[in-house]
RNA sequence: GGACAGGUGGCCGAGUGGUUAAAGGCAGCAGACUGUAAAUCUGCCCGCGCAAGCGUACGCUGGUUCGAAUCCAGCCCUGUCCA
């Protein structure tokens, strides 16, 4: 309550600030993305602004290939594409196909597996259905594009790649960047193999100013040396002039990095999340969290999103129904989400069981509760299972059961509502 | 190739012969309070079993010992320095 004035006077404190740098800018393309809170650093704000306000500007930002789908972590950079195209540009999803054989240094604690060819391409297939749903692809113009650089990278002859990129790379500056020294510091290995790789990603940019005219290359904060990197090799190979633009690097309130559950990673391919659980995960979001969310992964106009940030007290779970419902539409489509709000508000204001719970099985002798709160993913284990129904939190409808022997047997056509803790449901049927 | 340091549960990190399924922290789950939020407090946090109990676990393989994460040997891996 008491917080109540100053979150207001923030709302319009930014909003001020916003219209201010806003009006900086010429571009649609720079305004949007400044508004909506995408603009971590840009390597040149004036000449891209000019840049933008009078030509189309492809640009791209490189996604893994390591698993066939991308998560919540990868949204930002999703819906970065979404909003260059929405600005009139090109984007250009670039799918690392390529650079997946060889495994990313950056912030990772151990070396990436290496994939075959055949699990990458069948990843950058599963991968790309997301992004259709996002981006308009196409032979327009501002059309996106989806690319492998494979396509160039495996066609690069080492003595070549040596003789003409070689030169303009000096390890003591590679060895600055944090990508390698967090390795090095961290007193892990970081292989001759990995240390190459911001050497074939500086290429990627080289190779789509080649290719596409691409002038920008987007990313995460993480991602910012490599940008420059691939942003001066291409200036020295094409004397084209390039830029890069990060977003910020993007952590929840609580400082967490953005994406993770208990149950796992916040998957965005709907065969790899159920669309009610990506739901939740929006609308469990962080009260700091929602104005930026909203900004950054919903088409919600600027003025609504003042307004549902300013909301107060329990009237901001409001804001996190729109940002859910949006977020959801945008990714999964309108049926899941309009389904997964009506799951959440029978289960959690009428105390029911929406349809789109998970609903387990079980046989007509019924199941030991903790193997269904195991079978449906609830608990990891039979002995968590047990732990949880010493605890109390185990109910069958609505009633709390603590017998690790109490048999879950709904009546032939019947069924039964089963709650861990206050938020994971399912239904249970014979 | 040599010298030194090190490899402990999801992560960090104690532990140098027994009451150690292994301190503490983080992350996570649950309970209380709430608003399906945050903060706070409390409990839980390897697996199997209704349980008694059993099985696994401190890089790997052997050995010493009644008993080893802890001692010994060999090996593998990592780091730092030297060549």
């Amino acid at each position: 309550m008491g917080k109540a004035p100053s979150r207001k006077q923030s709302a319009l404190l930014s909003a001020a600030a916003m219209t201010d740098t806003t009006q900086s800018y010429e571009s649609d393309l720079m305004r949007l993305l400044e508004s909506r809170g995408f603009i971590h650093q840009v390597t040149d704000h004036g000449a891209l602004d000019q840049l933008a306000a009078k030509q189309i500007i492809p640009g791209y930002i490189g996604f893994d290939a390591t698993a066939p789908s991308l998560h919540v972590g990868s949204l930002v950079q999703i819906m970065m594409l979404r909003r260059l195209q929405q600005a009139g540009h090109k984007p250009i999803v670039v799918m690392g196909g390529g650079t997946t054989k060889i495994g990313d240094p950056s912030g990772k604690d151990e070396s990436r597996q290496m994939l075959t060819p055949t699990i990458i391409d069948d990843n950058i297939a599963s991968i790309r259905r997301v992004f259709e749903k996002l981006l308009t692809f196409g032979d327009g113009p501002t059309d996106a594009l989806m690319v492998n650089n494979d396509e160039w990278l495996s066609a690069l002859g080492y003595v070549e790649l040596l003789r003409d990129v070689g030169p303009h790379f000096t390890i003591n500056r590679m060895l600055t960047f944090d990508s390698v020294r967090l390795r090095l510091d961290r007193e892990q290995p970081l292989t001759f193999l990995e240390f190459n790789y911001m050497i074939l990603q500086a290429y990627d940019f080289v190779e789509l100013a080649r290719r596409y005219d691409c002038r920008l290359q987007m990313g995460g904060s993480d991602q910012w040396g490599n940008i420059v990197n691939g942003m001066e090799l291409g200036r020295r190979l094409e004397q084209r002039e390039l830029f890069g633009l990060t977003t910020p690097l993007l952590t929840t309130a609580d400082g967490a990095k953005m994406g993770k559950t208990a149950a796992g990673a916040v998957w965005l391919n709907d065969d790899a999340l159920p669309a009610y659980d990506f739901w939740q995960y929006w609308r469990n979001c962080d009260d700091r969290d929602v104005g930026r969310f909203l900004r950054l992964f919903t088409d919600v106009p600027l003025d609504e999103i003042a307004r549902l940030e300013a909301l107060d007290g329990a009237a901001i779970n409001d804001a996190k129904v729109v940002l859910a419902n949006e977020v959801t539409t945008l990714v999964r489509g309108e049926d899941a989400a309009k389904t997964a709000e009506a799951t959440a508000r029978d289960t959690f204001a009428g105390g029911g069981a929406g349809e789109d719970l998970p609903t387990l099985q079980v046989g007509a002798d019924g199941m030991r509760i903790g193997a269904v709160l195991t079978e449906l993913g609830f608990t990891a284990s039979n002995g968590e299972a047990k732990r949880k129904l010493a605890e109390g939190a185990v109910k069958i409808d609505g009633e709390s059961v603590s017998d690790p022997g109490f048999v879950v047997n709904p009546n032939t056509g019947a069924s039964i509502k089963l709650s861990l803790g206050k938020k994971r449901h399912a239904i249970i049927r014979t």
